[in-house]
DNA sequence: GGTTGACCTTACCACCGCTGGAACCTTTAT
DNA sequence: ATAAAGGTTCCAGCGGTGGTAAGGTCAACC
């Protein structure tokens, strides 16, 4: 398969592969005669394995590591689990602070007359609050 | 106060305070009689407004409108609450789609010995499985 | 066979949101 | 007076992606 399916198949831009052989996220294609880049049933899986541990705000070195985990059976599973453990909690963080602001958005929202007058609450709430108890700050508002 | 103070006030590294002044995120702060940008609680009010809008992988431009619509208090509330709800509904799928990869990897680290032995099945099953149903995968392995 | 249109190739340049460095100036402490 | 800590500007780069250009190749149709 030609390297427009693979995109299909596996989610990831034409672009963003050739991008990804040219840095050497993945091995470079076997061409064609005609010098396509030619795709088989594991390069997809492959790229769907990246495609999905790409989720935004990661790294793409995360992927490189994992992915060399991955491809190196001679690993011993505890360095895996490691990994897979950190990524894990990095995971969470970010869980924690979309909610965080989930919340307030939500309840801010529920608040907001939504009609023509100027004065809805909304952001001057959304600013008043810091997501993260660095310096510590006032009332804190989201329940 | 100095932008370095602020930064630590914000959570802002003065880089970036520079940078959003630059690309006009936020206007031009005073200068003291030597060329320092000093800054005041109202501006930290709204560095901080910034730092908590813009979680990893948002776009500036939303924060831009946000801000846009947070210092324009003439602006019909229904205004705000739609843009409010839309970011409400994108952190939904962001979040929808960090949950479920939290969940894979967590069932996988619990079926991973962690020992010496090469066979640990992480990263094989977290590559057999695609997030989004663009394309039907076989079995979808995490519940 | 010839032509069309979709797809592929390389190569470059530009963007975004930062981040770091160089070179220099100002403030503060000793 | 001097050194350190902080500020200033500007320039360059990153990862990841989109755009463009100039061309080669493939399948289908007349």
């Amino acid at each position: 398969m030609n390297i427009g399916e693979a995109a299909q198949a596996s989610g990831i831009p034409a672009k963003t592969i050739r991008y990804y052989e040219d840095t050497g996220l993945i091995p470079a294609a076997d061409r064609s005669r005609s010098g396509y880049r030619v795709y088989d049933g594991r390069d997809v899986h492959t790229l769907r394995f990246i495609h999905r541990a790409r989720e935004p705000g990661s790294s793409v070195q995360d992927i490189r590591k994992l992915l060399a985990l991955w491809q190196d059976r001679t690993r011993a599973s505890a360095e895996v689990k490691a990994l897979a453990l950190a990524h894990l909690s990095e995971l969470d963080e970010k869980l924690a602070k979309l909610k965080a602001m989930r919340r307030t958005l939500a309840h801010l929202v529920a608040h907001c007359e939504g009609d023509h007058r100027p004065d809805c609450p909304i952001l001057d709430d959304l600013a008043g609050e810091a997501a993260e108890p660095l310096q510590g700050n006032g009332g804190l508002r989201f329940n």
